[in-house]
DNA sequence: ACAAGAAAGTTAAACGTTTTTATCGTGCAT
DNA sequence: ATGCACGATAAAAACGTTTAACTTTCTTGT
């Protein structure tokens, strides 16, 4: 048997396919007493709407590019872990709409730049989320240019305002380090993400802020940016407890680059807590399980994610991209004291 | 500027919008000399195939659904972070072709199985790609009811042939058991995926002819069964650790747990290599990182997931299911010489 | 020389919607 | 009574593509 139309509504009720159509998306144009016709036979015979005709004629997509930036398959590191939940909230978010999320993975960020230019010139989606946000995105420029829906995980510094969500990675170093200062550090280390990438320079930006607050000197070799895999944070202990002066403190910038960090004492022989400590932000809530249990911010996944969802669902609707930012403040969990060990 | 069609490329070299459209597809009923102008056109007025009429016309849909299933967004546990890089192998193995990949998150076995069907009955994508095989999983009989292309990451036991990807569970635990054994250890715990998932049964029941084999008796204090969290592999490690006959040697079935039975370690007070050690699975190339690094099979979710992009394509261009079979085999990894403890 | 058949194009219909425009009563003011 | 506006529905066109059916032209075998 096929698949019920309108037209087959139509012949049922003995209605015109527009009035149904009408009918169906509730338009003020037709009685009560007519719709509830309409409904009830669409019920009874099964009726769903096919999509692409409805495509075809208003020329809407009804997908979100979600554009995921992961390393090759040769790339075997530890990372971009979180966009699975990533993803999976932002489908969750779209889930009562008739948007689907359409995946576009990326090898760079340049490979990104051409599919989004691709998805917008061609009209592949309705909508596009992007990460990895730069201090002065291009894609952010092209998708303004073309009056493109758009929502970023990250901010961006010196683009036009946008539709964002971001960890507050600003206020999250000025109290972690404020904290750390407070335990009697004074030479904390800062394992940051790629230099090129908005939140590395917010974050580098408050850490500098706080040391002079705190009265320190800045020391650029207690600072490394890079891919936050487990490596990263690995060979940063590695080099920078070699240091004369070597840090008392890692802030690592998420749980992988973390992880490697324990990696790194484990080689080097350091007890945490005892010749250092290791605070990191977390998204996956897996931090609990190091050993010991490390001092984190953490801040679900879950909650940026549906954020993201939501907000590229009322962009799409025309809603103002400055009334769709939202830093998150992530909740500092203080599984350690963290105190510099006073007989060192 | 409007964006051209094939009646564009039709006005622009007199011909018919029919035989432009065969030109395009390479059809034999168009002379090579007709084509060469048309292709020729085709590029001049920068054409590129609107997929939504095709889609109308033809009822495909080019694209290719893959379930994904994580826990809600308040289930604030480690799990399922393999999917981001299953994601995207599975998205660059389509990267030539004219399909894409369409995300449906699911919270749960049920939700995946009514969004199955939702999908086969109302043709929401051509091919499914699923995971989270059960021993007899009533998501594959669904499919194979309606004659629908899919692909599952994992085997099943009792359903009729169909293609999937898997990882070799029966030689691993087969080759793990007998290396542990030859290490001397005769209390092996076994951290296991939900019983009613099909490597689960695969793994159990190859870790019972294993201990046959070696002529060892079957304890069911040493076999747990659960989602693949930390909290997993912590909770059944600080149990287990307390039987009077406690485990030397914890085979973790995939890296999160490995992690959280790390964890478990360390609250009790065990020492990795002298009171017992942990073996694991491990996806994510993680587990080098561990303090200390322990012996993994590895298997990069590379491998498995263009093998799954590749499958769903054969697949869905008709290809019989018997021919896209593949159980791989991990690399062992031997970071730790993991005897057991002669003075203990 | 001519019918038959192949080769290469064309015509037209169809896929399922939405939306503009047209039609047709009906009630109302003039 | 006549014209008019209005409310409700119908008719028709359009979105871009594929494909079955048809036409025209050219070969070819007898």
């Amino acid at each position: 048997m096929q698949r019920p139309t309108i037209k087959t509504i139509a012949q049922e009720t003995g209605l015109s396919i527009a009035t149904v159509s009408k009918a169906l998306k509730h338009s003020p144009q037709v009685r009560p007493e007519t719709r509830a016709i309409v409904i009830e036979a669409a019920e009874r015979v099964g009726y769903e709407l096919n999509m692409h005709g409805v495509q075809l004629r208003t020329g809407k997509t009804y997908q979100v590019a979600a554009i995921m930036t992961a390393p090759g398959p040769k790339q075997n590191e530890w990372e971009g872990v979180e966009y699975a939940q990533l993803l999976s909230g932002i489908s969750w978010a779209l889930e009562d709409s008739p948007y689907r999320v359409s995946l576009y993975a990326v090898r760079n960020f340049e490979e990104s730049q051409a599919v989004i230019k691709q998805i917008v010139s061609l009209k592949k989606a309705d909508g596009i989320i992007i990460s990895g946000t730069r201090a002065d995105d291009p894609r952010i420029r092209t998708m303004q240019a073309a009056d493109f829906p758009f929502v970023t995980y990250g901010t961006s510094i010196h683009n036009a305002p946008h539709a964002y969500v971001d960890a507050d990675n600003e206020q999250m170093i000025r109290v972690s380090m404020a904290r750390l200062v407070e335990r009697g550090h004074r030479r904390i280390a800062l394992l940051n993400p790629l230099s090129d990438l908005s939140y590395g320079i917010t974050r580098l930006e408050a850490y500098k802020r706080a040391l002079e607050v705190a009265g320190l000197a800045y020391d650029p070799a207690l600072v490394a940016h890079g891919r936050l895999t487990p490596a990263f944070g690995r060979e940063n202990v590695l080099t920078m407890s070699e240091l004369s002066n070597a840090p008392t403190a890692y802030i690592c910038a998420n749980e992988a680059s973390a992880l490697g960090a324990f990696s790194g004492f484990h080689e080097r022989g350091l007890v945490h807590g005892r010749d250092a400590v290791i605070n990191a932000t977390d998204d996956l809530n897996v931090s609990q399980y190091f050993a010991p249990p490390i001092t984190t911010y953490y801040l679900p996944i879950s909650e940026p994610s549906s954020l993201l969802g939501a907000y590229i669902l009322r962009r799409m609707e025309g809603e103002p991209p400055e009334a769709l930012q939202t830093l998150l403040m992530p909740n500092l969990i203080e599984r350690c004291d963290d105190r510099l060990n006073p007989n060192r």
